[in-house]
DNA sequence: CCTAATTAGTCAACATGACTGACATAAATT
DNA sequence: AATTTATGTCAGTCATGTTGACTAATTAGG
């Protein structure tokens, strides 16, 4: 090839590069608003992830969290402390096995993280805006196509509880999430 | 509405609300195969995020680079000393203006950000390939449309210059937190 | 029934990568 | 010559992750 020209190979990893840089961008972007949040309540990201995953998977356990979280129990155990002792989480006994501490939000959990969801879930909305319905479903799936097949069945779970894909039972928010371990 | 059912609303606001997730498992699936690579030089994000810059804007500043990241300097330097002093990073003197310090990589750095690239372009490719062309358009200016205005030109800038037109959206949702200081 | 496994919590120490604020230096600009 | 700009540096703090060791309550199994 001429000194000075670039192949159609070159040209696509400039493409897939610039892609790398967008979804930095785009994550970033994605999690600020929602940061700036959570700043005037002195919380911090690690506080958000806890407090969604609780409020939206209420009855959640300590180890299923630390599953989907995939953090070590003790920084689980900073941030859900302090969402205990400041009013926005509980936790309760197990009912078949007192040794579980199953999570509630608490009103003002519930509250915070509604917040939360709603600052997040309307940037997703006007994004899904900007292109047409058949892409719309395309643009997921190529999120979920990023997503490593470890945790592929946690996010179709989330889908399906949301209706997407998978043919699936017609109830369910959060609820009934039998264990698969 | 009967009992029991979902409104149209809850059911969307379930679906937006797994997309939430869905960003979140993805992105840290999409940054995970390259936090490995890192760990084995001792290097964290924060390398990858300035050596792939200075990488693909050869003779970046480092205000330039203050800019895209959105840290402090104090921040910067540890990480950019870090990557100078082990040999991926060279700093020189601007030719025009002596006081800027222009950011390039060595052949150490190139390799290393190369093989980081592939990882995540690979990565992104794959996804990319499991939707159709059009809607592969699509689904990247639904990233962008993440994306928050000030750094949609950064971002604009990025794929322009791979030769990716983005068509002129009617933005809106997203507010300025630019940092600027 | 007693032992072993499970679930959760805790203490201590440490690493990374952010932050603020203050100050230093060299070079360019006015 | 004085000021502004670009960069570097010192010092301390904070948030969030890590290992490893240990305790306590409860359940499960031989």
């Amino acid at each position: 090839m001429a000194a000075g020209e670039s192949s159609p190979v070159d040209a696509d990893i400039q493409r897939l590069t610039a892609v790398v840089e967008l979804i930095f961008f785009a994550y970033r972007d994605f999690t600020g608003e929602a940061d700036a949040v959570l700043k005037k309540f002195d919380f911090g990201r690690a506080h958000h992830r806890v407090l969604h995953f609780v409020t939206w998977r209420p009855g959640l356990r300590v180890a299923d969290l630390l599953e989907i979280l995939k953090i070590t129990k003790q920084s689980l155990a900073r941030v859900l402390k302090q969402l205990v002792d400041r009013g926005f989480i509980l936790q309760e006994a197990g009912e078949a096995d007192r040794r579980e501490r199953r999570l509630y939000p608490t009103a003002a959990g519930r509250r915070l993280a509604e917040q939360l969801r709603a600052l997040q879930t309307r940037r997703i909305a006007g994004a899904l805006g900007e292109i047409e319905p058949p892409a719309q479903a395309a643009a997921l799936q190529f999120l979920l196509a990023l997503t490593t097949s470890v945790n592929r069945s946690a996010v179709e779970q989330s889908l399906a509880n949301a209706g997407i894909g998978v043919p699936e039972p017609a109830n369910a928010i959060g609820r009934d999430r039998s264990r698969t371990k």
